[in-house]
DNA sequence: TTAATTCCTCAAGTTAACTTGAGCTCAAGT
DNA sequence: ACTTGAGCTCAAGTTAACTTGAGGAATTAA
């Protein structure tokens, strides 16, 4: 038989943590979230497919965005829990995530604009300032009910500051 | 003398909760931090002036975006502690605001350009890779030491994923 | 065959950013 | 004068996202 037939049957923790950058308590801590779904030896040590390498990439670049886990997992939705993931099934994610990248960059881009003119001038006690855009994002952190950002945006409409 | 002469000494924290959406708590939790420093009555309440709406919209404002109150006390260094804010010293913030805008801005444009080829072809696992920066933002939230994002890119450099 | 690594689970600790609640004072309306 | 709605402080609880540690099993290197 052919000398590279027999692949290792998947990687340890520790290879993807090296591979990832990631601490192993970290990616026990994504399985836990259902972010990635290693399978076990007879033992019970996790075994992960080379693709997970490329999956945790993903989880750890929207992280650093500013993605919560939460939002990530919804973005991984519709892939295979396990195995390869083709190239389609990435555009598909990438399809899905732009429009939530498309609005943060926006709102970035438009506070950077803005900023002078916009601060400066008190545009920022508008509810139809751009910068307060109650669509996006539902950040919360902290316990119990928290109203989100510009909920209260009729609070804001006096321009008398 | 005339009508309109005697203006009331600051706006309670009830009145800067509605202005700005923030709850009176969250507002108090600002003033630990260092955010905002309001004068106290005699008998020991709150009374705001009225710039410092404007100084939470923009915390408000930093914080959607990802930015923690720590990089945002940094933000307003400088800035009068109390009392009203100067067109020009908001334009000062802007402009150092600006670079840490960039960054990001860039780095999302980087993500939603490229998840298609960059995840797609497994650019993600080279340390070379713009969506990997070691230089922008160090996220930390739990405890103990943590490598940030690109501290072992090293270890990502094979490509045989 | 040790000895050293690595891995496992589970419970508890940590940080940021707040909220909730208790107990008390203050201010505003009638 | 009173009652009710704000405020105040301080301690403790909460959520997300992990880490740390204890106690034990499995792999790997020598």
């Amino acid at each position: 038989m052919p000398v590279k037939a027999l692949r290792k049957s998947g990687l340890t923790i520790g290879e993807i943590s090296d591979r990832t950058g990631l601490a192993p308590s970290a990616i026990r801590y994504y399985e836990d979230q259902g972010l990635v779904a290693p399978l076990r030896t007879a033992s019970g040590q996790r075994r992960y497919d080379r693709s997970d390498i490329r999956r945790l990439s993903f989880v750890l670049i929207a992280q650093g965005l500013g993605f919560s886990l939460g939002d990530i997992k919804s973005a991984l939705a519709g892939l295979p829990a396990t195995g390869p993931i083709t190239k389609s099934e990435w555009s598909r994610i990438s399809r899905d995530f732009r429009s939530d990248l498309d609005a943060r960059i926006a709102r970035m881009e438009a506070l950077r604009d803005r900023l002078d003119s916009c601060i400066g001038c008190g545009c920022l006690s508008l509810s139809s300032c751009r910068l307060y855009n109650p669509r996006d994002r539902a950040r919360r952190r902290g316990s119990g009910p928290r109203y989100l950002m510009g909920d209260r945006a009729s609070d804001l409409v006096r321009d008398t500051d």
